[in-house]
DNA sequence: TACCTCCATGGTACCGTTTGCACTCATTAT
DNA sequence: ATAATGAGTGCAAACGGTACCATGGAGGTA
């Protein structure tokens, strides 16, 4: 049988609400009767229930966060597993739980955040993807909740939280990189165009052919699923019907399936770049060069950005996070084919 | 301001209790007043305050998952994800919600313990992994929480809910499989000893080998890291003092290392096999053969069989899934080197 | 000495449920 | 007619805290 505040009160000499002062750290209480309170409250072994104190409290410092479930790749993809270790060691650090969820579609998730609202089990929620026209994020703002999501909103971007890499910058990069160690003509393989990553990271493409002056071609884009199948079939099929001297791709798992088509079609001369960084980009052959999308920054500034809103309004809505281009043998100086 | 269950009994002209019972179903209600209170609760939008009724209940219907932060390798490993997602899976159907939490080493793991389970936050918890003499373990059994471990306990097998392959029975096989495919000389390269897994992988490659006649050669044996990295390294220093003719590991990512050294070792002809099978093994040139643990069912069970053992104490005490080895190019049938 | 302040603490009414017990009627048995 | 039965419901005390308001006494001022 645990020992409750009475218990603590009473073996000190004091009110419950003395005791209840010294574990807040109230000021006005003697140092006289804070230490006689934490002797009791250790010789007890004295655990405030976090459940009654939630209760008067209104808040149980409790996060919800919400996983997409949909896509069997999606769930091979270390993203999630870093963003939720960014925001565990966050929320640790400020005294916060993190509740999980996996749902499989936008129905399923309206109706697991209006359970977990409502039931007031959780204080906010973290959205790890949004999509177009996102009915939680219409849901949450509706109800007033608090919130903070992963990525890019395209509406209301100052009243709501989010953060997300300059994706559109990154992939800028990128591209510009390959120009400048010569390659012309560069293929995009993206994601389904429905995600906004997908948009912003196409928008970086498109702007750095502009900015050096390569025209944009329509053929040199494909957009599939975020799978290495997607990837192997989306190379093939690109091939089909256009050259390229190299091919930037949104995702390492997409440009996974790129390289096994480029190795099967004996196309070793194109350059080749991921996303994401994940471990096995590096130790693919050639390694493939990537972009660190720092997915545990991200998750810990989305719970970072969300806590501290939690305590007070700030001014701060989002938070961008730099992402970094590491260039590995993929990407290397272009060179003329060697046609055998 | 949210309704009340108050609110809900003013408006059927009942009182608060009525409202309770109905809640819950309780067999006495009179048919009239259970439409009229539920009608009310639909006008109402009212949601029964998730906080409150676990101070009344002692108990918050949320489980506790620890998952392990100290291998930075580990994380890549798709595992934990199948896993939180089979426990989700289970979660959801019984009305359990999971709140997860990443500890660095032991010590911080018995402290969050302490704190999850002394401040009544969760009714039991999952522990992802085990080790020898684990002190959360022992933490737990004494403090009589309830937990299940997904690995198999070294004592009090039959006081303990676990859950896991068998691993012993898994490794047999793969083994078996390769000597019916006439190879003999196998090597064993696995992760830390202090992993059970690694220990009764060990256990069954060493029954195999007796099975079939094959001398135990410890030369055959080396223990690493969860990594790419160790495989190579394990593999490189394997065959400065041995030849093998196949070598399994425990694990893909170890499996992946030791691929990159064969090729480029020149060779091609020893057969190799993976464990868990990651997606990737399938990707690999040659696709490596690897073991399924259905991670997804691991987990699922774990959830099952906690959550069946928190509403009334069962008989059953763990659970066994079974594994598939599922044979790609990597461990083809025999066939002499071709000395160059 | 009387009065005002202020500090440290106690008393108590919540927070929103659940649940054992008591109560009120009808209904049935005696 | 009276007692026993039981279904349907209300009352009030938990569950374990928090926080506002009240209070008592010490110290300062006139």
């Amino acid at each position: 049988m645990p020992s409750t505040i009475k218990d603590v009160a009473k073996m000190a000499g004091v009110s419950p609400s003395t005791v209840s002062r010294v574990i807040a750290d109230h000021p006005k209480i003697s140092q006289a009767t804070k230490d006689r309170v934490l002797e009791a409250m250790e010789t007890l072994q004295y655990r405030p229930n976090a459940i009654a104190r939630s209760l008067a409290n209104k808040s149980t410092k409790i996060l919800g966060l919400l996983l997409p479930n949909n896509d069997e790749d999606l769930l091979q993809n270390p993203f999630y597993v870093q963003v939720m270790r960014g925001i565990s060691r966050y929320a640790q650090k400020a005294g916060y739980y993190i509740l999980y969820s996996y749902t499989d579609h936008e129905e399923q998730e309206i109706k697991m955040l209006d359970e977990l609202l409502h039931s007031k089990w959780v204080d906010g929620v973290i959205l790890t993807t949004i999509r177009e026209n996102d009915r939680c994020v219409e849901f949450l703002r509706a109800k007033q909740h608090h919130f903070v999501v992963i990525g890019t909103p395209e509406e209301h971007g100052d009243e709501i939280l989010w953060v997300d890499n300059n994706n559109s910058n990154a992939m800028y990069e990128v591209v510009a990189s390959l120009v400048e160690k010569g390659h012309k003509r560069i293929a995009f393989i993206g994601g389904p165009h429905e995600f906004a990553v997908t948009r912003y990271r196409l928008r970086g493409y498109q702007k750095a052919l502009k900015h050096y002056g390569i025209p944009f071609r329509q053929e040199w884009v494909v957009e599939r699923d975020y799978t290495e199948k997607a990837g192997y079939g989306a190379a093939k099929e690109l091939f089909e019907r256009a050259e390229v001297d190299a091919i930037v791709t949104t995702d390492d798992l997409i440009a996974f399936g790129v390289q096994k088509a480029l190795l099967e079609l004996g196309k070793n001369e194109v350059a080749l770049t991921g996303f994401n960084n994940t471990i096995l980009a590096e130790y693919k052959t050639p390694a493939i060069s990537s972009v660190d999308i720092k997915a545990e920054a991200l998750g810990y500034e989305a719970a970072k950005l969300l806590i501290t809103n939690l305590k007070e309004k700030s001014e701060v809505t989002h938070c961008l996070i730099d992402t970094e281009f590491i260039e590995r043998e993929s990407s290397r100086v272009m060179k003329k084919p060697s046609r055998s």
